[in-house]
RNA sequence: GCGUCGGUGGCGGAGUGGACAAUCGCACUUGGCUGUAAACCAAGCGCCCAUCGGGCUUCGGGGGUUCGAAUCCCUCCCGACGCA
């Protein structure tokens, strides 16, 4: 009857560290665990053996880009998610919430070209982009903030109202108004695993009031999210019902944090997404004080992190899932994971390297490429060059978590995060 | 040998008397990327100092016209095509 059950394997004393096993209908997620994420039902550049062949427990879609292509009907029709993309493993769907950030509050007008426009003149395509970022750094002198006074001349993807989120698709600009029940509604027909509830991840621009008042819209949106989804369970009849997260907000103060982290617990989620944004400074709080307020016994998702050293961040404060497009993004864009940093392999220094990404990685691309061929493949542009560099970023960072799981079992975290942050240099 | 067209920064290719150190691509160099509108985006890319900025030498070579030349004239060199 339960749609997943949560087991802890493993507590580390004087801290919320935890290793454990969720089991879904479609298998078992050892945790901690990072989730790949395929935004379009794939991961891009790979086929599922290989993501598999990476270390992949489990892979992590998008609600609001498989709405719209090639819609979730058709995907229920297709004989359901796992069976359309050939993933027999666990899928979390994600519910959108994401979307309302970076197609609304992040996207519009380039901070650079803020002030060169009258209301009369239209930006040009090339003014538009993604300014904001989920994570930014307390550090930058000049942050990103907009004035909201600027929006009106923000043409924005997604407007937010009391009752939902309207999008303007990016494909074809046609319109459409995401409910928390329509979210909800998408995701039973992909016949996911483990799903989550509408929410708003809101921007770290906005000040107190606005997230004070888009988290108790959050809130909302979650009880509604819970009630819709419980109604077509008990309309559906179905076998394998889906596991429902919360979703808890509260950008980077505590007492909103605390707030969101008591009242999402109180609504018998099937477990937990920590969303949001925050200052990469904040993140070691923010997760603390949420993850001190959840119940124990039931999983924890940080939503959209998965840095080496925010994946340590996590796990120290009782994260148990995460999911980030880093290390595949990362992987197109010729940036590589290694235990002494991210290396850039398109730099000249590597066109003649003749050694592996990482001596001693034991994943494909290391055991038969180098780091020249890599360079003369990013170079000429060949699609194998996103092809290896991810195989390399997955393995990477999949095999790290694991190696966490590992070492909590073994009574040997922090000795093991030590080794490694002494190792791996940021920036 | 004659004629025509043409020689611009690593390459392609604009410009055809002042706003040109020279549009734009590509290549190259370096950044960035955290619930993916991203196999993407940004910056730099003659030399020197440099914060804004300033100075110097450039458009096949040489000479000339002009206040001013990548742009006009002469000449030489080189290339393509045509005619001998």
């Amino acid at each position: 009857m339960q749609p997943l059950s949560f087991r802890i394997e493993k507590k580390v004393a004087g801290a919320l560290t935890r290793a454990g096993s969720i089991l879904t209908a479609h298998g078992k997620i050892n945790t901690p665990a990072f989730i790949p994420v395929g935004t379009k039902a794939t991961i891009k550049s790979l086929t599922p053996e290989q993501v598999k062949n990476t270390g992949a427990q489990a892979l992590l879609v998008n609600t609001y880009h498989l709405y719209l292509q090639p819609g979730d009907e058709l995907i229920r029709d297709a004989g359901g998610l796992h069976k359309f993309m050939n993933w027999e493993g666990p899928i979390m769907a994600d519910s959108g919430g994401f979307q309302v950030f970076s197609l609304g509050a992040a996207y519009g007008l380039k901070l650079s070209k803020i002030g060169q426009f009258g209301r009369s003149d239209l930006p040009s395509k090339s003014d538009l982009g993604k300014e904001l970022s989920k994570v930014v750094s307390q550090a930058d002198p000049n942050p990103p903030f907009l004035e909201r006074a600027d929006e009106a001349l923000l043409p924005r993807l997604a407007k937010i109202g009391e009752d939902g989120v309207s999008f303007k698709s990016h494909l074809d600009g046609s319109v459409h108004f995401i409910t928390p029940e329509k979210s909800i509604e998408i995701q039973h027909n992909f016949g996911a695993d483990i799903i989550f509830a509408f929410d708003e991840c809101t921007s770290p621009a906005e000040d107190l009031r606005y997230q004070r008042e888009a988290l108790e819209r959050t809130h909302r949106w979650a009880l509604r999210s819970l009630e819709h989804h419980r109604s077509l369970i008990r309309a559906n009849k179905r076998i394998d019902v889906p596991a429902l997260f919360g979703i808890v907000q509260g950008g980077r103060h505590e007492d909103l944090r605390k707030k969101s982290a008591t009242i999402i617990s109180g609504m018998n989620f099937d477990g937990f997404g920590i969303g949001g944004s925050f200052a990469k400074e904040d993140m070691s709080n923010a997760v603390k004080w949420v993850n001190e307020i959840l119940p124990e016994d039931k999983p924890r998702h940080l939503l959209g992190i998965g840095e080496p050293e925010d994946l340590f961040t996590g796990v120290l404060n009782g994260v148990d899932l995460f999911d980030c497009v880093a290390p595949t993004r990362n992987a197109r864009n010729g940036t590589l994971y290694t235990a002494q940093g991210k290396i850039n392999i398109t730099n000249a220094q590597f066109t003649k390297d003749f050694s592996p990404i990482e001596s001693g990685c034991e994943c494909y691309t290391c055991k038969n490429y180098t780091r020249s061929y890599l360079s003369h493949l990013f170079r000429g542009k060949e699609m194998l060059a996103g092809t290896l560099a991810t195989i390399h970023n997955l393995f990477f960072i999949l095999h790290l978590v694991g190696k966490m799981r590992q070492v909590i079992l073994e009574d040997n975290f922090f000795d093991f995060r030590e080794d490694f942050l002494k190792n791996y240099v940021r920036e």
